[in-house]
RNA sequence: GGACAGGUGGCUGAGCGGUCAAAAGCAGCAGACUGUAAAUCUGCCGGCCCAUGCGGUCUACGGAGGUUCGAAUCCUCCCCUGUCCA
């Protein structure tokens, strides 16, 4: 059946001579991403490629609404399960590991298929990042040590003094921005802005069909009150200490992500249940606004009113996406 | 039935004669984002108007009266809520 979709020999064709297309999901959670991205795999021979920064990790699959094996109806999905949950993993991390993916995936003449919620991931992998050194922890831990002492709005004059331009794109309460960027200066030995200004590399040989999903507010509210309350049911705190037995410390990385934060408490006593769901569901709220403020920022996307699960929907996905890609071949 | 305590903006909660459309927090809305991004941070937040000024106006601190130049703040009565005593 996959085999005879005209599309899967159209995608093949194109791999060979011209960018390959890929397809990238975009909007808040709970808004069907993954069924959608499933379906159109089906579709298109394509490959799930993760772009959630939860989701890499390993052992934490509930709380980050990762689509179970079974469930997968066999179709392979990348980035996931990639990283032990107490090694930190960045953008930079992402972009690498992504592209290793695609590259794969474009030898086997398959459909690329991003599916995730991390707007930041995805712009690096599509647009690239500035070529600038990493984090280092030693000089992070310096910085908020200073900042700890001089106060809160120490930093940005340190930033002020080092590269005046950046300083003025950044609230001198945000910390953890003043310190990547007073990072940067430091270990470049250069402006942060003045690297900026230098560009960054784009993802290339793909031609990049973004698809938007935008739920209803209302209903997406619903849908997120009644996943949160399904993943407590379904053995959200048992995952979360599982997690703590195994690595013995609270620092691991995805413990700080939304719910599971919430999790740690309720399982600390310092929340009830009920409470760790309310205040969940509330933060998933305002992480799903967060998503829609960034994702309507980025260009070129096609968008779609409604929910990923939906079956006409899915067909009008698909549709789209196969005269996309046959408008999109040379005459 | 009696004794206290209390009723403040969507919620929690400060204010206890003017500088109060009313602190603060939460929720909500809008926004920012180049290696922590499910993170971090910002703005707005009674209505209307002028047109953005520490502007005008209307409605607001349980209800109705009153005192006062002036009341969320004081007095009277009433209605609710909580705790205690019968």
């Amino acid at each position: 059946m996959l085999a005879s979709s005209p599309l899967s020999s159209l995608v093949v064709v194109e791999s060979i001579e011209h960018d390959c297309p890929l397809l990238a999901i975009i909007g808040p959670t709970a808004a069907g991403k993954s069924a959608l991205g499933l379906a159109m795999a089906e579709e298109t021979e394509g490959e799930i490629l993760n772009y959630d920064s939860v989701q890499v990790y390993r052992g934490f699959n509930i709380g980050s609404g990762k689509v179970p094996i079974e469930e997968r109806r066999g179709i392979p999905h990348h980035l996931l399960d990639v990283v032990d949950p107490d090694k930190a993993f960045t953008a930079g991390d992402y972009r690498r590991e992504a592209q290793r993916v695609l590259g794969a995936l474009r030898e086997r003449g398959r459909l690329p298929i991003l599916v995730g919620g991390t707007g930041l991931y995805l712009r690096s992998l599509l647009q690239g990042l500035f070529d600038g050194p990493p984090r280092s922890e030693a000089l992070r831990a310096r910085l908020r040590k200073m900042a700890a002492r001089h106060g809160r709005c120490f930093l940005h004059s340190v930033l002020i003094r080092l590269d005046a331009a950046s300083a003025s794109r950044i609230h001198p309460h945000d910390q953890q921005k003043l310190i990547r960027a007073i990072e940067v200066c430091l270990l470049a030995r250069r402006p942060i802005s003045l690297m900026f200004s230098q560009g960054r590399a784009g993802l290339e040989g793909f031609r990049v069909f973004k698809l938007g999903l935008s739920p209803p507010r209302r209903e997406l509210h619903e849908r997120i009150n009644r996943r949160v309350e399904e993943m407590y049911r379904g053995g959200l705190l048992e995952e979360v200490s599982l997690a703590l037995g195994r690595h013995d410390c609270a620092l691991l990385k995805p413990l700080e992500a939304l719910g599971y934060a919430q999790a740690c408490a309720a399982l600390r006593r310092d929340l009830s249940i009920e409470e760790a769901i309310r205040q969940t569901q509330t933060a998933t709220r305002q992480y799903a606004k967060r998503q829609m403020t960034w994702f309507r920022r980025e260009d070129d996307v096609t968008w779609f009113t409604g929910f990923g699960d939906d079956p006409e929907l899915q067909r009008r996905a698909v549709d789209w996406f196969r005269r996309g890609v046959v408008s999109a071949l040379p005459a």
